[in-house]
Formats: structure tokens, sequence, C-alpha cells
DNA sequence: AAGAGGCGTAATGATTTCGTCATTTAAGAA
DNA sequence: TTCTTAAATGACGAAATCATTACGCCTCTT
């Protein structure tokens, strides 16, 4: 999951930041509208997390461009608590929820979860995949209700195969959602995560892997129904 | 679906070229743009990756002669944020699309996949022919519901036929639009790729074969309906 | 400050694909 | 029908891709 967050404070970001990557999503901030206009533009992100009162083109201007632009990408405004009105204005013109400031991070982290489910088109926060059950909000895994002991890593990687299921994902469509910075084009990491997280889910017993490999296209995620 | 991909950035250049080869593209690349233009003239591509600011020819003048020459290939430009200029005259030149760099390797290949859509003159991602069904996004192939497991090779074949349904499709047609380099002309890599192809999607108990021999002249994809 | 564990990298071994060749089968012309 | 040429098929091997292991760095914890 990739979030854009557009925030001037500078303490207020880096926290919020810095809250976002631990909970395991990818993050990219700036504290104007200008650069927040081309970076939605140019990338295609899960959430944009909005403050109003920013430099340059405040927020509700970039919320109504992007929409203009049909970017439907989900925006959670952060508006200042004496600003009711833009709030309203906020979601006439699109925006899917709102926060007011001071917020608790957890609050946050809730409604974010709720919009990246929403851009999936899934309305629980559970996804179930064979003898898997993927806690989206929880960010855990039970399989056959034991819980596994997945790292961060692993789990994105698992939670995005999930989100796609049934369709072929590339190792690099896997390195832009799951990773922060661009990785090396040598680099097997992607790989690598992937036997380990096939170590954890699969079943002895039955040969069929839940991850299956696509030669030379990438990964896809097949329950054994189909 | 054959890309040319212009770019002098020798890291970026490979990174793009890796993802579009892991999603199936047959991709050439050059840094410049004679080789650009006269790589143009000699194979025919399904799209063209500009890059403007590029060594010899730039990459504006690249568009204008191909458009010169009647040259209607799909044209994405990449360019550089400041020269917001640049790209309206792009698009004025008849380009068909732009992406500002930076940008995310998935909206390249959203917006290269709408272009090869476009060329075709196809709206949706996905293709019924008769109990298939192609996901040009997922690119996979279902039978009746049925995830059919075919190769990348297999599948890419399948989509170039599909696309070109009812079309009589040459060997020679099929080599330059699947193969990166140029396939030895007493190779019969594509009738063996078909023969694979048509053992897996076949239906046994119908004796039509969905991928028709036009001797002497290639392959048709005919649904049974027509 | 030390220890543990996550994570990226590199190297090696395993697997699959795919192009080629050889052979059989089919199609069209004389 | 018979001959010629094109296409289909099956087997094999080289090459590319992938899995897996081991190692070391770095971070976070305690």
């Amino acid at each position: 999951m990739r979030i854009l967050l557009v925030e001037d404070k500078v303490r207020l970001r880096e926290a919020i930041a810095k809250a976002l990557k631990q909970s395991g999503y990818a993050v990219d901030t700036t504290d104007n509208g200008n650069d927040a206009l081309w970076m939605a533009q140019e990338h295609s992100y899960n959430v944009i997390l909005l403050d109003i009162m920013i430099p340059g083109i405040d927020g509700l201007e970039v919320l109504v461009k992007l929409r203009d632009q049909k970017d439907d990408t989900p925006v959670l405004l952060l508006t200042a608590k004496d600003t009711i009105a833009d709030r309203v204005k906020g979601l006439r013109k699109g925006a899917d929820d709102y926060l007011i400031k001071p917020f608790a991070l957890e609050e946050l982290l809730a409604r974010i979860e709720a919009l990246c489910r929403r851009s999936f088109q899934k309305s629980t926060s559970t996804i179930e995949i064979d003898d898997l059950t993927i806690d989206t909000s929880a960010k855990s895994v039970k399989k056959n209700g034991e819980l596994l002991d997945l790292t961060a890593r692993e789990y994105a990687i698992l939670e995005y195969l999930a989100l796609k299921e049934g369709a072929v994902v590339s190792r690099t469509e896997i390195e832009e959602h799951i990773y922060d910075e661009l990785v090396s084009p040598m680099s097997n990491v992607v790989d690598s995560a992937i036997c380990n997280l096939r170590r954890k889910i699969s079943n002895e017993d039955l040969d069929k892997e839940l991850i299956q490999t696509k030669r030379g296209q990438g990964y896809i995620l097949l329950p054994t129904s189909k």
C-alpha cells in the first residue's frame, strides 16, 4: 500500500510518516500543493492524506484538480478544528473522509485502512483464501485458526498478492508497492521474501502452492478451488 | 506487443525495460533520436516510449518526423517535471499521452496497456472468444471460468491473435510483435508455440480449432459463431 | 552496549521454457 | 492419384529463470 502524505508542518509530517511506515505502508511526503498534484499524477497511490492549509495550491484545490482529472484515489482530508466549512466543502468536492486535527494516530490508521479496502472494493477487513485468513486490520494471518508469525515484509507481500488474487503480479509491481525506494534491478529481494513466505504458509501435506510462479512474469496467488 | 523505448539514462532505461519484459512485452531500446527514427521505420511497434531530452535529434523532433512519415504508432512522451511547455507541444504534435518523470512503473504499464487497447479499438481489458476469457490486465486466460496455465509466450501469442480476431496474422507478424530479437528465417518457433497453445485451449469434444491455419498465409483466430 | 532478528545480497543448484531438429501428416496442384 | 510443399508434432538440449541457502549488515530492543 502506498500513501501520499501532504502536510507542511515538519514535525507532524514526520510523525505521521513514521507511524505509517511502521504500519507497513510505503510513504511519499511533500509539504505543498503543487508537488502533491504532480506526485499524485505520476504515481498511483492507494490513499492520499491531504492537509487543507498548505503552501502553494491549497488542499481543497488539489482535491478539485485531482477529481477533474478523473483521479479517484481515496483522499483523506486533515483539517484544523476551526474550518468546519472547509470540511463540508471537501466532502462535497470528492474527499472520502476527513479527520480533525489534532487526532490520534490510531484513528488515522483505522481510517486509512478503511480507505485502502475501499480502493480494492473489498468491504470486510479479512480476506479468506484456502486455509488462510488475512486480517488487514490486525495485520495478522491465521492458518486454520493458528496465528502465523510473519515479518512485516512478508505480511505486506502476502496482503498485496491476496488483494490481487488471481492476477499475475510482477516482481517490479511488488517492489514498487512494498518498498519505499527503488530496488536495484539485479536484486532478488522479492524472490527471497516469497521463499520465506511460502515456507510459512505452505501445507506440507498438500503439494499445491498457494503462491504460484508464473515463469518470466511474476507470481500469482491462487486458491485451490480455482 | 512490441515496444520501442527511447531513453538515454541507462539505469532508468534498464529498469523500464525490465518491467516491460516482465509484463510480457517485446522491447527494443535505444538512447538517441537518430537510432529511434530508423528503428521505428524498420519495425512496426505497438507503442513508442519517447523521452524528450535525448542526445541527437530530440524527442519532439523524432515525433514530428514520424508523423510526417504518416507513422501513427501511439507515442507516449516521457518528460521532466519542468517542461510543461514541451508537453503541450508534444500533444499538439501528435503524441498520444505523456508521463512526467519520475513516474511509477505501474502507471506507465497502465498507460501502455490503454494505448495498446486503443490502437486495436478495444475499450475493455477482457476479450471474450467462445469459451475463452482473456484478461489483458491480469495476463490470464480462463476457459469456462477455469484458469489456464499458459506460458508467457503462449499468452502473448494468444493475446495478439485475439486482438486481431478474424484477421489473418502471418508468422512474420507474430515474430515481429512477440519476440525481442529477429527470429531466424528458418525457424519454426511460431509453429511450435501455436501447437502447444492449441493443445491447451482446444475443446476435445468440438473438432473445430479456435486457431485456424491459413495455408501459406498464417493463422487466424475465429470464434465458432462466425 | 550487546544480542536478536529482520532483511538484502550473493552464490549455487534445480526447474522450466523454448528454440531446433527430425519426422510425420496434411493440403493443394498437376 | 501422386508429387510437392507447408504445417504439425515430438524429443532433446541449451539457456534463462527461479528457489534456496548462507552470510553479513543494520536496526531495534532490552
